[in-house]
DNA sequence: TGTGTTTCTCAGCGAAATCACAGACGCGGG
DNA sequence: CCCGCGTCTGTGATTTCGCTGAGAAACACA
C-alpha cells in the first residue's frame, strides 16, 4: 500500500496502515546513525543492532519487514547471521552492505533469493531505493505498487532504470540517474546543493561542491535540450523540477 | 497544529496546545541571547546551553521539539554532541549553525536525515524560517500544516520559493524573498526599518540603513507594478503590507 | 591489458545580486 | 508657498553565484 503525504512524498505502509519496520545492523555507529536518520525520514520505523547476536535478538522482538545487514560484523560471519535471521524471519528481504573490494561472488549467490546488496561507501539514495524495491517486491505492503516516477512528460522507471521524455528514451549514467530520481521524488520542492550532495553522493565524498552543478548541467543537456525546461535554478537556494507547463 | 493569534501572527503549537520547545546550543553568549529573544518572540519556549555537556543535560530534562546546534563548541565536537542528543531524542530535528568559511564543515549526511543548517553570520528570518520548516515536517505539531503565506491575492510558498500575485508568477531574489516573507508574516503591522534590518539582514551587517528602502523599492516594482499597491509607507514609522482592498 | 565510459577537478566566463552613493521627489509643517 | 527632512530610485562598482569546456583520473568491461 502507498499513501501520499501532504507534502507530496509517497510513503510505503503495511496493510494495516502501520509504518514499515526496518532493522539496521552494522558495527560502525556512524553508519547505523546515518542510516537510521535517513530511513526514519522516509517514514519508517527503525531499530539498530551493532553485532550478530544483537541482530538476532532484535529480529525476534521487532519483527522487521526488511533488514539492512553489514556483512562484516565483529562477532560472527555475515552468512552465519543471515542463517540465524532466516530462522527467525523466513521471508524477510535483506539488503547486504559489503566493502567494495570484498569477494562479491558470495554475495551474488545470496541475492538470488530476492535479496539485494550495495557496496560501501554507498549513497543514501541508493540504499533507500533498493530498500523500497525489496519491500515493494516482498509483498509486505499488500499491493505491489508500481515503480515508475512521472513528472510532466518525463518518466523514470526505478526497476528498469529507463528514462524517457515525451516518448524519447534517454540514456543516463548511474549518477545522473540517481540525481534525477531524487529530484523527481521531490517535485516542485527546492532542494539545496547540500541536500543533494548528502543524498545522492556517497557519505565519504570529500570533493568540490560544484559536482552538483556539473551534474545538473549534464541532466539539462539530456532532459531539457531544446525543450521547455523542467529543471529550474533558485539562485542561492537550490534546484527544483516541475512539469514544463506552469 | 497552527493557531492564529489576535495580531494575525500564525503560531505553531504542539497537539496538546502547549508551545513548541526549542533548545539553543552555542558558546557565544551574544548568539544564544539573540536567538533566544527572536525565537521567544515566535511564541516558543526556549532553553539554552553553552556547551555539549550542558546540551545533553538540557535535552534530557527539557525534551525540546527542535534543537539549534552550533557545530563549534568548546568541549566536544558537533557530531559527538549530535550523537549524544540523538540517544536522548531520536526523532528531534536539528538546525546546525556553521561558519561560512569552515570548508563545508563536514555537513555530510546531516541534511539527509531531515535536518538542516545555516551558516554564520545568519539572519534571524532565515533561522526562524528553517526552524519552522523543520518543526512542521517533523510532525511534532500533529498535522503537517501547509507552507503557503497569503495576503490578499499575493501568495508565497516557503517550500518551492514561489511567489505570485493574482496568479502571475513573480521572480524574487533571495533577499527580496526574505524581506517579503517577513512582511507577509506580519500583515497590517508597521515594521520599522530597524526591525527589518535586524530580522532580514545578517547580524553582522554593517552597511547603510537605506538598503531597506532600496529593497522595498525593488519589491514594489515586482509586486505592486501597475496594480493596487499592497506595500505602504508610514512616514517616520516604517512599512506595512496589507490586502489591496481596504 | 587496452579501450571506451564515467566521474570529478579546475579554471574562466558571464550573469545576477547586492549595495553605496547621490540626486530627485514629495509630504507636511511653518 | 516654501523649506527641510524623509523617502525613493537611477547608476554603476563590486562581489557572489552558477554554468560549462577541457582534461585528468578512476573505472568497467572485454
Amino acid at each position: 500500500m502507498t499513501t501520499t503525504s501532504p507534502q507530496g512524498r509517497t510513503e510505503l505502509l503495511r496493510p494495516d496502515g502501520s509504518p514499515v519496520r526496518v532493522l539496521v545492523v552494522d558495527d560502525e555507529m556512524s553508519i547505523t546513525e546515518l542510516l537510521s536518520m535517513a530511513l526514519r525520514y522516509e517514514g519508517w520505523q527503525i531499530r539498530s543492532a551493532g553485532d550478530g547476536m544483537g541482530a538476532v535478538r532484535a529480529a525476534r522482538g521487532f519483527r522487521p519487514d526488511a533488514v539492512v545487514l553489514d556483512m562484516m560484523l565483529p562477532d560472527m560471519d555475515g552468512l552465519a547471521v543471515l542463517g540465524r535471521l532466516r530462522r527467525e524471519l523466513p521471508d524477510v528481504p535483506v539488503l547486504f552492505l559489503t566493502a567494495k573490494d570484498a569477494v562479491e561472488d558470495r554475495i551474488a549467490g545470496l541475492t538470488a533469493g530476492g535479496d539485494d546488496y550495495v557496496t560501501k561507501p554507498f549513497s543514501l539514495e541508493e540504499v533507500v531505493a533498493r530498500l523500497r524495491g525489496l519491500i515493494r517486491r516482498s509483498g509486505a505492503t499488500g499491493r505491489r505498487s508500481g515503480s515508475v516516477l512521472t513528472v510532466g512528460d518525463l518518466t523514470l522507471d526505478e526497476d528498469s532504470h529507463e528514462v524517457s521524455r515525451g516518448g524519447d528514451g534517454i540514456h543516463l549514467t548511474a549518477t545522473e540517474f540517481e540525481l534525477l530520481r531524487f529530484l523527481m521524488r521531490n517535485p516542485r520542492r527546492v532542494l539545496s546543493k547540500a541536500q543533494i550532495l548528502d543524498r545522492v553522493w556517497s557519505y565519504d565524498f570529500g570533493g568540490q561542491a560544484n559536482v552538483v552543478e556539473l551534474y545538473i548541467s549534464y541532466l539539462r543537456r539530456k532532459i531539457d535540450a531544446g525543450r521547455e525546461p523542467m529543471i529550474h535554478t533558485r539562485r542561492g537556494a537550490g534546484y527544483l523540477i516541475k512539469p514544463a507547463a506552469s
